[in-house]
RNA sequence: GGUCCCAUCGUCUAGCCCGGUCUAGGACGUGGCCCUCUCAAGGCUAAAACACGGGUUCGAAUCCCGUUGGGACCGCCA
């Protein structure tokens, strides 16, 4: 039975390294029916809080990364891992440590600036716990024993075999002097409890992995396989961070990104299944699988997200569309919070902006037209096409429309077409001043669908107010 | 500085393991054309890459060595 997990520390909100990270494991799990579990590294109290938790999960349940077991958290677990440690130190492969973090820290210093590697020495590895030290009040770390000859072969499904020289292991930190364990150690202790059988995680632990080795071999458990995710960096080709614009999911969201486009272009992140580029969930997790996984990181690209993002709002029911447009639609004020609006007409509407829209933050304004009651001129187009060049041919439509009794695109198409032909002009020679005087600007949907959506009080209201528009001019 | 990882169009990648089918394929973006009432969408098309240097071989993007470049880690952070 595959078990995963996904083990986030709560000192942020999920940003895109994660939610990717996340997903592999998600994928993974789906594809051999195996489980996903959540569980949050909150042993630096000081950092992590409550928010960040919730954010965390609001991220994967938008994402829809569902967990099979979880959240579990580290916090809650600190016996375990007191009882561990005690079992380490009895075994005589833990030992206390009673070097303060301040000498620690003029050692590592002494040692950078001579160019020696940046290692503790061991000092402490052979004193036996000296009653004095502990009369004293001084605090003692735990630190764990690590074999200083051979070598250790990380086996990595994505890497290959990874080879490491023991003696260029430190004697890490495990319990902190405050009592609470470190991160090195607890995810040991969690994955072996937890029945880990793959660990899946960034490639920035895959340096962490050979000390882990160690403590699996300590504690007696059998070593999972690893899978270490290459990394997503900013466009200058450093670590994504704020200033390469977002970097929190859910700030996707509010931008008017789906999540499953969003999933779509992470899992493209490295993975690659021959020339596909979009994936429904299902096929994602028949197809996955870590040979398919690259080596090299890969620099995030907001402009492929975006087309994606495009091709997902194509392809989604506008009943959906119209769901998940309605925060955007109050945020914009277009509509006022709890106003009803007929939702097979929102649909409507929706259908034709569709393949114009990239997010459903345009979406939303584009639709401003459809739904307000009057129109704000875009002055550019008011100039160009609002004109009394114009003025005859929008009078003489109205009037026609006035007595339209099916307003219909096939009869609108045909109206249209009877004065144009009357006048031998080009369609749009009509159709760009009534765009104008309906929608405000110069870009919309074929203008039939757009007349056939606003109706025909309204389409007649607009003219008339353009009309007017024009006259005032002179 | 030490250790480890990585290297195909601007970007994501296919090909690499199992050398010839690679004149290196696809996608985003960019340019052009078509469609067209505008804007899109769609179709067609163009420019654009095997980091470099040595081997091995009849033949190397593919195998080996080196160089260069990038990244990660080296905390009583995770």
């Amino acid at each position: 039975m595959v078990r995963v997990r996904f083990a986030p520390s709560p000192t942020g909100h999920l940003h895109i390294g994660g939610a990717r990270t996340a997903l592999f494991n998600y994928l993974f799990a789906r594809h051999n029916n195996g489980k996903f579990i959540l569980r949050i590294e909150d042993t630096d109290r000081t950092r992590s809080t409550e928010e960040y938790i919730e954010a965390i999960i609001e991220g994967m349940k938008w994402l829809k990364l569902e967990w099979d077991e979880g959240p579990l958290r580290q916090t809650d677990r600190f016996d375990v891992y007191r009882n561990y440690v005690n079992k380490l130190i009895s075994e005589g492969k833990a030992y206390y440590c009673y070097c303060t973090p301040e000498e620690l820290e003029q050692r590592r210093k002494d040692a950078l600036a001579q160019g020696k590697p940046q290692k503790y020495d061991g000092r402490c590895r052979n004193k036996e716990r000296v009653q004095e030290v502990e009369g004293s009040g001084v605090q003692a770390a735990v630190r764990f024993k690590m074999p200083q000859e051979g070598q250790v072969v990380v086996d990595d499904l994505i890497r290959g075999k990874v080879v490491f020289e023991n003696n260029q292991l430190d004697d890490l930190i495990i319990m902190r002097s405050d009592g609470t364990p470190t991160y090195n150690f607890t995810v040991v202790v969690d994955d072996v409890d937890m029945d880990i059988t793959h660990v899946i995680r960034g490639d920035d632990h895959l340096n962490n992995t050979p000390k882990q080795i160690h403590i699996y071999k300590a504690l007696g458990h059998e070593i999972p396989l690893f899978a270490h995710l290459p990394m997503i960096l900013g466009s200058d080709k450093t670590r994504l961070s704020k200033r390469h614009g977002a970097t929190s999911v859910m700030a996707y969201k509010e931008m008017g990104y789906l999540p499953d486009a969003l999933i779509n272009y992470l899992v493209r992140l490295g993975w690659s299944y021959g020339d596909q580029e979009v994936f429904t969930r299902e096929e994602l997790i028949k197809y996955f699988s870590f040979e398919n996984v690259g080596k090299s990181s890969a620099i995030f690209n907001p402009e492929k997200l975006l087309w994606l993002n495009s091709q997902y709002i194509i392809k989604s029911n506008p009943e959906e569309l119209a769901q998940m447009v309605l925060p955007f639609l109050e945020n914009a004020g277009i509509i006022h919070k709890g106003q009803k609006i007929d939702r097979q007409w929102l649909s409507r509407a929706i259908k034709t902006l569709q393949e114009r829209a990239k997010t459903l933050l345009e979406l939303a304004n584009s639709l401003r037209y459809y739904i307000a009651e009057d129109v704000q001129y875009d002055e550019k187009a008011k100039a160009k096409f609002l004109n009394e060049k114009s003025r005859g041919l929008l009078i003489e439509l109205k009037d026609a429309l006035n007595a339209l009794s099916d307003f219909s695109i096939y009869e609108l198409e045909k109206l249209f077409k009877s004065i144009v032909e009357k006048h031998v002009i080009k369609l749009g020679n009509l159709a760009q001043p009534v765009r104008v005087a309906i929608t405000g600007g110069t870009e919309s949907p074929g203008i039939f669908e757009v007349l056939e959506i606003v109706g025909k009080e309204k389409t007649i209201k607009r003219l008339e107010k353009a009309i007017k528009a024009i006259e005032s001019e002179n």
